[in-house]
DNA sequence: CGGGTTTGACCCGCGC
DNA sequence: GCGCGGGTCAAACCCG
């Protein structure tokens, strides 16, 4: 991958392309908006308990091991639109495999898949689609294991909204629905707390035997049976969260986080 | 055939 | 200034 076009010198030009992408991208952080989501810690499911998060695609664009994780970090950027930058990051928690850590970064600069239109199947269907995007989606290669070990029962989802300066910027503010009962959101990072605590405490307020309320939209949602059986295992809050806000109408309104950058 | 995933290498920010 | 670690890119491979 050097010798090609982009040689480390002409990654240069590529920098002064990618510099608004790399700049933001680095440290410096953007709008981040963290969503743990707690799976079920050993639903006796051996599928994945992916991080669905919305009904857009996407589309995997690396991973790579963290420092004193166990687990690997796995970086998505979307791929519904072709100009959106929006990414995101998922992660187990190394104290809780059972908790998945997923990061946005930056916002769909466009709408989601036609959701207002007629077409809700189909963004259901798409939905369900990504779905398979998982961190170890259509290979059931090796980390099968560690997803064995937590595929959900009861998703629980804590949000927490992450601003790069001031330090509140935006929220991934889902509306007070019915899974508002099984959202958390947050306001800081749950891993710049102690993992384990936080973590423990954070998704144990959250349903731990109400995911019936969440499952329920996804199933009125996804008329499709098999996906749906599918699904219900690997959905999670932030669906719902997106899904319900959505056909509450303010979908937009609410997730649109208001970066002042 | 197209889209998506996997994997290795490269680049850059941050901490020491 | 150096090293570490994180984040992204790109080519190859795989699956639908």
């Amino acid at each position: 991958m050097d010798g090609s076009p982009c040689s480390p010198k002409l990654d240069s030009r590529v920098s002064d392309l990618k510099s608004e992408t790399q700049a933001s991208k680095r440290r410096k952080a953007v709008e981040k908006t963290v969503v743990t989501v707690r799976i079920g810690a050993n639903a006796g499911k051996e599928k994945h308990e992916g991080p669905p998060s919305d009904f857009w695609s996407w589309r995997k664009y690396g991973q790579k091991p963290i420092k004193g994780s166990p687990y690997p970090r796995g970086y998505y950027r979307c791929s519904t639109s072709k100009g959106c930058s929006a990414k995101k990051q998922v992660e187990r928690c190394r104290t809780d495999a059972s908790v998945l850590i997923i990061t946005y970064t930056s916002t769909h600069n466009h709408t989601g898949p036609d959701l207002h239109n007629t077409n809700l199947n189909q963004q259901l269907k798409e939905s369900q689609t990504e779905s398979t995007y998982e961190p170890h989606p259509t290979t059931p290669k090796q980390e099968q294991q560690e997803e064995d070990n937590q595929n959900e029962n009861h998703p629980i989802v804590a949000i927490s909204s992450k601003d790069d300066n001031e330090g509140h910027n935006f929220h991934y503010l889902q509306s007070s629905i019915n899974c508002s009962d099984d959202i958390m959101v947050n306001q800081e990072d749950p891993f710049t707390q102690n993992p384990a605590e936080k973590t423990d405490d954070t998704l144990t307020i959250l349903l731990d035997e109400e995911p019936i309320s969440c499952p329920r939209m996804m199933t009125f949602a996804t008329p499709k049976s098999e996906e749906n059986d599918f699904f219900d295992e690997l959905e999670e809050l932030p669906t719902y969260s997106a899904f319900t806000s959505f056909m509450r109408g303010n979908f937009y309104d609410e997730r649109i986080p208001v970066v002042p950058s």
